[in-house]
RNA sequence: UGCAGGGUGGAGCAGCCCGGUAGCUCGUCAGGCUCAUAACCUGAAGGUCGUUGGUUCAAAUCCAGCCCCUGCACCCA
């Protein structure tokens, strides 16, 4: 069976993880987990982008060399996988020998067609800032800013790769296959695609960058950004030996709505047709966390460190709130408030409560396990039914990347059983000595944990290390697989369930 | 200008693709409960779903126009 190959966009090694890494990576874990909860096997890659002129830049302001600096970096992006529990498969670093190897038959393979070729390219060109300035950066005057200095115009020669010659091939193809979701972000390519596109400049000469992937046929030049780092989602499987084929096509490329138009939906895909593969299954395209109302920027992006919030509050509770808070495709907003605001409600008041109240009752009630639930009244015939549609709504949810909404209908069921408790009031059975308020007090308790159980199983891709630990609690394994889990039942009679225990505390007051 | 997204009770959001009771969190007011993390449950107040028109038995939801906000158009998850 071929495994549901997943991957994030590489992210670029010039600065630490922020939040909008943090969440891309979240996103595309809960993908991953749930395609391992329906069963299939997972193939789940990340990575960084480490070559290019802002790591060069970067480098050069500290003090450092470039591969000094994205070796530093690497750690950080590799450490932020294991403290949000990202269930990656693979880590790919673009300065790695089986990427550099790719990348360079590939470019050896298309110039040896004929795909790509020596052009000319004419620009503006900022000699302070060794880099090309456009036209429409000049001001009112007409003049360059300031900070350009001489801007020159320069001619220099480069090799492009022909784009043009796939663009109707592309336009037939998305035409015919629904490549991107949201499908909204469909039409953004092909009224792209509506104007005739260029074809790409590829190259760098090492005059003006040394730090990149040399061209194999012509030593004066590196390949610049998409040959690069577009590559790595094949170079990391194996592309040109038979493990490739196992995993490709890739099933999701999970990326920012930024880099959707034209790398991800219009490069990418001419690039593989011109190799003779076929082009990725879809696009999983998401929006933008904003921080206090604000476009993340390096100011406002280093006041939410993932590392850190998640040591803080939990890597769970972040990813929870990452994940119940954005619907996927739109932008979003980040605050401590907001953040704090679900903690307390969703997690902290609704379900931490819900497990330490019933793990309370258990303990005192039924020390020794479980009694069977026997009464089937009114309330308990309310919550199984209330069961059978949120299992389906939320599955559906899942399927359909609707992830706020799977929370959101999951959370909702927990409310129910709380209500239920209510209900039921297990603490004023306990004082009675009637034999049948016994049977209702074993039945409620046991409807409890079986309704908790079953809640367990839908916040596995969201929140594993909870989900795990209520699992525990309730004498249970982990979750591993859907098959089996999510109808109502009696398996827990005659367990003992776990100590008290406080999931989410309270945050200190500030 | 071009392209995109948004405009839903006091605040922040979901619902819109697949028309039919307007939902969630917070806040406000009243009540219940006391097993539980001052948590839980119930009820109430508060919305002509930006605007105009159209389609329909029926529109927040589909169609057209208009108004307003934001983002992108070098780089950015």
């Amino acid at each position: 069976m071929k495994p549901f190959y997943i991957t994030t966009a590489i992210d670029y090694a010039n600065g630490p993880p922020h939040l909008g890494h943090a969440y891309e990576k979240v996103l595309t874990d809960v993908v991953a987990r749930y395609q391992r909860l329906l069963g299939n096997p997972v193939h789940f890659l990340t990575g960084i982008d480490e070559h290019g002129q802002k790591v060069t830049q970067t480098a050069q302001a500290l003090g450092k060399d470039p591969k000094q600096l994205t070796d530093e970096l690497a750690p950080l992006f590799k450490q932020l996988c294991e403290t949000l529990h990202i269930s990656n498969d693979d880590f790919i670093r673009t300065t790695e020998e089986r990427h550099i190897r790719v990348v360079q038959a590939i470019l050896q393979d298309l110039y040896d067609r004929g795909d790509i070729y020596k052009g000319r390219y004419t620009g503006h060109y900022s000699v302070r800032q060794e880099q090309f300035v456009l036209e429409k950066e000049k001001d009112e005057q007409g003049r360059w800013p300031e900070i350009y200095g001489e801007v020159v115009e320069i001619e220099e020669e480069n090799y492009f790769f022909r784009l043009s010659a796939y663009q109707d091939w592309l336009i037939g193809y998305l035409r015919e296959n629904a490549f991107v979701v949201p499908a909204f972000r469909q039409k953004q390519v092909l009224s792209f695609l509506q104007e005739p596109v260029n074809d790409l400049c590829i190259s760098r000469p090492k005059t003006r960058l040394s730090w990149g992937i040399e061209l194999p046929f012509d030593a004066d030049y590196v390949t610049y950004v998409w040959f690069d780092a577009l590559i790595n989602y094949i170079s990391a499987i194996g592309y040109g030996t038979e493990a490739f084929a196992r995993y490709w096509p890739v099933d999701y490329h999970v990326i920012g709505k930024d880099i959707l138009v034209p790398s991800h939906s219009v490069y990418w895909p001419i690039m593989l047709k011109a190799i003779g593969v076929e082009p990725p299954k879809s696009l999983l395209v998401h929006g933008w966390w904003h921080v206090g109302g604000q476009k993340m920027s390096k100011s406002t992006g280093q006041k939410i460190d993932p590392v850190e919030f998640a040591a803080t509050y939990g890597a769970d509770a972040l990813r929870y709130f990452l994940t119940r808070e954005m619907s996927v495709g739109q932008d979003s907003d980040f605050t401590l408030e907001l953040f704090l605001a679900r903690y307390n409600a969703d997690l902290a008041n609704n379900l931490g409560n819900l497990v330490s109240r019933l793990l309370n009752m258990a303990g005192r009630h039924f020390p020794t396990g479980l009694a069977k639930a026997e009464v089937c009244d009114v309330p308990e015939e309310t919550v199984h039914r209330a069961w059978a549609l949120a299992r389906t709504e939320i599955q559906e949810a899942y399927e359909q990347f609707q992830f706020h909404v799977a929370m959101e209908k999951t959370f909702a069921f927990i409310t129910t059983l709380n209500r239920y408790a209510e209900i039921r009031a297990p603490w004023k059975l306990a004082k009675s000595s009637d034999p049948d308020d016994a049977a209702i007090l074993a039945t409620a308790i046991a409807t409890l944990a079986e309704g908790l159980r079953l809640a367990t199983v839908f916040l596995k891709p969201v929140m594993p290390q909870i989900s795990d630990r209520i699992s525990g609690l309730l004498g249970e394994a982990p979750i591993e697989c859907l098959t089996g889990q999510l109808d109502w039942s009696d398996r827990l009679t005659g367990r003992p369930l776990g100590e008290k225990t406080i999931l989410f505390p309270r945050p200190e007051a500030e």
